[in-house]
DNA sequence: AATTATATGTCATCCGGTTGACATGTGAAA
DNA sequence: TTTCACATGTCAACCGGATGACATATAATT
């Protein structure tokens, strides 16, 4: 059985109240003792139980992570700053991939409370979940709309769009399609594509926006096939620029002189992967911190940190524009 | 404050066991009673305390999971199915990036036992961290020999690197290096590298072997120019296939007639990105089940598991061999 | 009428650690 | 000598829920 308070104080010839001294810094203790007793958890091989500490404490230094899928780039990356970050100040991550499904969103939703976390980090793509206003749990949303009352932390969607967009009518474009994943009302990277419109007209020009969910090659292959005029694709992700510049080769469209694809997200992976991509980079790094930033000031109860942050992004010229 | 048990009980008008037994269904409860209970927790919004169970039952339905970033796609995507997989099975899981540093490893390890989690899946990079040595604790490891007695979970790298390597001198190669990470001697994933070895000298070539850690375009260029006459490298993970097309290109090398390369993972990011690059997939929802199922046996004790799970890979031949 | 399955309540104990109250015993400073 | 900061112990209560023992009561069977 797993050594317990009270085995190591047998062991280190001590109470356990002075064990638990020894294990929180509280009171006095002197060195011997001290020594005795770190030495008697090393030899018993004893680690506390935060289960048990937490239930007293009322606290568990757990924060629930709900995005879509770690499988994603933007998502993978997001995911390893925030558990980087919160692992810096004393905290663990409880990982959930929603997948974009409403009940999963749910159940995580359950799951997270009955585990008493002390804050929730939720950027999954769910319209309608309205469990997320729960009073007492601080809840910090990335790049989503999740509750009136409920903070978020984005990147500047608006500018990113606006830049994109603005890049390829400098470069000449005319022909300029948008395409994006599912429509979400409530988020912020609707934006983009606002954007995207108001560009266009400032500049004479008509807004076409396609719309992928799941099989980009389809809808691109559409695209392209219903406006053979098209010049140039600002795509809502790397991930469908990519497949764009695809079936652009397959095509025969010479990039970037006769065909030109702007993407967003700028990943680390993607920069790997994809670096003639031209694309306007997240600030990821950066959500992450002020996202658990605003999240703890939550949890501790420090007033109210401002209800929408907005960070800058950063447009990166490849050789697709 | 947060109701509990007696809260509901208080409400539907019966006893905090009876509310237990709705809760675990136990022993005798009527239908209407049941009801009331139901209401009771609607009521109240009422979500029963995991901490305080998992105290007393003495589990808690957490598996720590450690690998190095979820930055890195085939971690990312390994990470999201065994997630995924393991909340089907009602665990929940404690994230952790280690970076490949022993430190953090060793710190993860004490923070995923004071949380008394239910087992480990570990599957980061270092040597020389013992730790994992736990008894009662159970543990699996991915590609990475933990222990003389953790199971590991893997997929065919000498295969893999045998498939890979064979591809090349099929196609004709005469000159062809290979690349890899940082070397690891308890990891299967240098069987990749045994394989190549072990198959040039086979064919009467002579193997040469460049290590990268972090830069990796410095180390290709190193290779491009100390090895003029090489016609093809096999990497050892789809991100530095990449960083090799990308010199190859600079040096004005025609993919695949001139040049060919051929990568590792086949994670769905790189697919979706670099579509045309060979590479040798690895089957990444396989290992999270093969994984996950070894490690819940071992939690329910039922008899031991096989000390190593080999899993088949598969060549993707794309455009560039 | 006796038996039994069903239904619910009371009560105490336990899980492992935290904390406050209080007692006791040093040695050093006033 | 008194006072006090330092050091440690004992004890009980508590965190929220699980569980076993036991009592009681109703309704259905035999």
């Amino acid at each position: 059985m797993k050594p317990k308070i009270s085995d190591v104080a047998k062991v280190a010839g001590v109470s356990p109240t002075t064990v638990s001294r020894v294990l929180n810094n509280r009171g006095y203790i002197g060195e011997k003792t001290r020594k005795k007793v770190e030495e008697a958890m090393k030899q018993l091989n004893y680690f506390p139980n935060d289960v048990a500490r937490s239930l007293f404490i009322k606290k568990t230094f757990l924060i629930g992570v709900i995005f879509p899928t770690t499988t994603n780039p933007f998502y993978g990356q997001l995911i390893f700053h925030i558990e980087n970050i919160a692992a810096s100040l004393g905290y663990k991550i409880l990982l959930c991939n929603s997948q974009g499904q409403e009940d999963k969103e749910r159940s995580y939703l359950r799951m997270l409370q009955r585990n008493q976390v002390d804050g929730i980090i939720a950027g999954a793509h769910n319209r309608g979940v309205k469990e997320y206003d729960i009073p007492t749990l601080p809840v910090v949303g990335v790049d989503r709309y999740l509750s009136g009352n409920i903070p978020v932390v984005s990147s500047d969607n608006y500018d990113g769009g606006r830049q994109a967009t603005q890049l390829l009518i400098n470069k000449g474009c005319e022909n300029i399609i948008h395409i994006n994943g599912p429509i979400l009302l409530e988020t912020p990277a609707n934006l983009r594509r606002k954007a995207y419109e108001d560009v266009m007209r400032d500049n004479q020009l008509t807004p076409i926006t396609y719309e992928t969910e799941g099989n980009n090659q389809a809808v691109i292959k559409q695209l392209f096939d219903e406006n053979p005029q098209v010049d140039s694709i600002f795509a809502s992700d790397d991930l469908i620029a990519s497949a764009v510049m695809r079936e652009a080769k397959i095509r025969k469209r010479n990039i970037p002189s006769d065909f030109k694809v702007i993407g967003y997200d700028g990943t680390e992976t993607t920069r790997l992967l994809l670096p003639e991509l031209s694309t306007i980079q997240q600030p990821i790094r950066e959500i992450a911190e002020k996202t658990i930033e605003i999240l703890i000031k939550e949890i501790n109860e420090e007033g109210d940190s401002q209800m929408e942050t907005i960070l800058p992004v950063r447009l990166i010229e490849g050789e697709t524009t």
